[in-house]
DNA sequence: CAGGTTTTTTACCAATTGGTAAAGTTACGA
DNA sequence: TCGTAACTTTACCAATTGGTAAAAAACCTG
């Protein structure tokens, strides 16, 4: 038995939004200790007792916004089709990948910063959510490659490089521009880069 | 003009040492703003003035172990040899990075909390020491795939690639336990794959 | 529009934290 | 071995921080 749990208003829906937005942007920048509830408050427009009205403690906005953005953050995995073909379903994979470190790098960053930490508050989720989906996409990856449609090497290990090398560029942007500077084009560059590595790697 | 800067005491050596030791271990463990000089004294045996009788802020202990261990950090990569074979010296280099990762995963954890967080206190030392150090060993490698020793990519992504890759098993640690659990031959089975990885698509 | 419920605000607090002052102790060269 | 400089310790402080209490305001529903 858990809370009554009514349904929530609708304020509360929006505030609890705009607290998240708010905390994704601070603790994705500054990891969780280096963010204050002070800075959510004020970056959201409100007062900090308001958030310990919404969220029982800055604990708690923190792991709600992990546990909430891990399903989308996998979605594509998830997607992984076993009945498409194996290299394009691979390489949307990763293309995809590749997309959302450009269009979401705060996410990975969120989640670069808990999990460098130790994952001391996701380490449940991980457990719970991310490695049955990590076992059956290996699966799924393994059975291509003893297909004979991908060249075949440790499933696990190829997925921990294209999350690796998708989400450096997302995680470690601030060096990468010290390194690529005034370069317009270089997610584009980066995109094909990939792109063409994996082609590669995973040719047969 | 600086300081006077009179040669450092035997007793100034042994306890900067120290101190460098006990704040590698819990500023890689929990950034910056998440370790406390109380931590960082305790686990050295001293007391927090103590630290900073050594360190004129908690700023500057984090400050000079980034410094210092950046340059023994890149080493490996200023070890590429223009006159070696190309594919043996980038698979050293590989190989090399690999076991750092195994090695010295805090010291790569330090760096990884670092510039996640927009490497804040790191910025001029990455222009400064890494960026020429980059250009030049881009270089070396233009130079061997235009020598059609290596295959031809852009070398920065290449070695961004490379980073991504390898410190991505000290980085991640924490997830990778949970996805590959109880495996003592995992470090084994990670150089290997990286090897295979870069070897193939390396190859010209 | 009355009355209770939800939400927001103000004032506050205890613990933590980075850092200081200054007295006490140790090490070391003349 | 003596005096001074280097080092360590104790006591302290002001600012910050996560969180609370409770009054005030806004909101919704019958």
């Amino acid at each position: 038995m858990t809370e009554p749990a009514r349904k929530p208003s609708r304020i509360q829906v929006e505030n609890r939004k705009r607290i998240l937005e708010a905390a994704l942007e601070l603790f994705s920048k500054h990891g969780f200790r280096g963010t204050t509830l002070d800075q959510i408050a004020s970056a959201c427009g409100m007062h900090k007792p308001n958030l310990i009205y919404y969220y029982e403690s800055k604990e708690a906005i923190h792991v709600d916004l992990l546990n909430t953005l891990m399903t989308e953050w996998l979605s594509p995995l998830n997607a992984l089709d076993p009945d498409g073909d194996p290299m394009e379903e691979m390489l949307r994979y990763i293309r995809r990948k590749m997309e959302m470190s450009r269009l979401y790098p705060r996410e990975s960053r969120l989640f670069a910063n808990e999990i460098v930490q130790g994952a001391p508050r996701m380490l449940p989720h991980l457990e719970a959510t991310l490695k049955p989906l990590f076992d059956q996409q290996c699966g799924i990856v393994n059975t291509w490659m003893h297909a004979g449609k991908l060249a075949t090497m440790h499933p696990a290990h190829l997925i921990f490089s294209i999350w690796a090398v998708t989400q450096h560029y997302a995680d470690f942007d601030a060096q990468i521009s010290v390194l690529l500077p005034g370069d317009d084009k270089r997610a584009r560059g980066a995109e094909q880069f990939v792109e063409e590595m994996f082609r590669k790697l995973l040719s047969p």
